[in-house]
DNA sequence: TTGTGTGAACTTGTTCACAGCA
DNA sequence: TGCTGTGAACAAGTTCACACAA
């Protein structure tokens, strides 16, 4: 265990690991589909992989949260969906604004799961007047002018920045002056932001060149197991998604 | 990793850890824009800084590249851009396929990162006959139909889903079953593959929760320090912006 | 019997602090 | 002297394996 003292399940859990809270999302999703097909109860074998992670990590996830499940059964799914939900605040509605209404800011202003959970568009704000007004996914878009009141008038607390690279730390730095306090960012450039702000970061180009690497990795291990033609031993039920690092890498010292 | 087995092919001494290779691109990033204003060398404090790592951390991380500072003075700028981009695999030019045209795909598309640094859109591909030969970032959209040909004829390794949540795990499986190695996914949806096949997730709505949850956090603990008025003590160079940070979501089969 | 909950072992990642080279 | 490169300490995260409740 994390915390020498032996902490109090029910109530309030400090110190939920941050990988933890990473997952929690992914259990939610998982079990708000079970939910939906009106099932009652789930094995962590089953949720699992269902989440794409393994058992073990699962109930020791959930273990952070507190004793849950029955034993020889499982957990119940509605009562776990509210727990989770809980947990991850998503029992209140956050207003939301996004910054930037190029293809990706539109793009994100249509995504129907924002509003599913919790999250709702106060607003989309853009620094091109020709947009002022012109509703995409039915919210009229307002100008930068207006951002600070909108922030204001809404009681906004998380804002997502869609600009260009070069107008991503001057808009950060007025979303964070106007009571911003977690900002989502999908512009390529580290935010300098105060302390006590958290700042999320989306990249594509990142991801790419992730992948990018371990392609280039495979492509050069030609000498391995049944390489070469990944068309044919398809076998499309790997199931486990979850845990992250494949290439666990020789490391000698 | 999935099955127990530990895949550890014969490849030598390269054990860059997946925490390494996933800052790699933020300095290659950093580097690029010093490169551009001409800047021979830099140290790591201030390498670190433009990347929003710690220099500790960086150091490390080179470390496993090689040794390729000077004691003394810091990095070449242009040694390091060539030796991150060939430890990438980004020397070489890397044909990238989009499936779902929708305002996302679209968005990817135009999105200007991705042809800069290694990677072409080699084709856009939806499921809608009524998109087909519409161009989209002057790119023609094709057919499902089309896609193993496409994928074949082009060579392509790297498959990017934005389709609806319920289509993708039947692109991905035809992507899969074409020949494509590497899927960045952007549809909130856990995709099951095969082994050797690298899945790559970016979901808007995970993140979303995440910055959610320390929200909350915040709000509860109206007793601390300068609470309530974020906008008082801004003071923008906290410099390192991976506190709980990245949390990659690197999802190997 | 079944499947949760969890100490304990293990693996990976981060930070420290300083030896040693330019 | 100044800054890299790195062993060693530390922290976080994952997996194992099994006691124990239902």
């Amino acid at each position: 265990m994390a915390t020498g003292r032996t902490h109090r399940p029910a109530t309030r859990s400090r110190g939920i690991p941050e990988a933890t809270v990473a997952r929690l999302p992914l259990y939610l999703r998982a079990l708000t589909a079970l939910s939906e097909r009106s099932v009652p109860t789930v094995s962590s074998e089953e949720l699992a992989a269902a989440a794409g992670v393994n058992s073990a990590k699962l109930r020791k996830d959930f273990s952070y949260l507190g004793s849950y499940g029955t034993r020889g059964v499982g957990y119940d799914v509605e009562y776990l969906v509210y727990q989770i939900s809980r947990e991850l605040g998503l029992t209140q509605d956050w207003p939301v604004v996004i910054v930037g209404i190029g293809n990706l800011g539109a793009a994100l202003a249509n995504y129907g799961g924002f509003a599913s959970r919790g999250f709702r568009v106060a607003a989309l704000i853009d620094a091109d007047p020709a947009m002022a007004g012109k509703p995409v996914a039915g919210i009229p878009v307002q100008h930068t002018d207006e951002l600070e009141k909108i922030i204001q008038d809404n009681g906004v607390s998380i804002g997502v920045i869609a600009t260009p690279a070069g107008a991503a730390q001057q808009v950060c730095d007025r979303l964070v002056a106007a009571g911003v306090t977690s900002i989502l960012n999908f512009a390529p450039t580290v935010l300098s932001v105060p302390d006590g702000v958290d700042v999320r970061k989306v990249d594509l180009s990142i991801e790419l060149q992730i992948l990018a690497f371990h392609e280039q990795r495979k492509a050069g291990e030609e000498a391995g197991a049944a390489a070469a033609h990944p068309a044919a031993a398809t076998r499309p039920d790997a199931a486990d998604q979850g845990p992250d690092g494949d290439v666990p890498a020789v490391m000698p010292a």
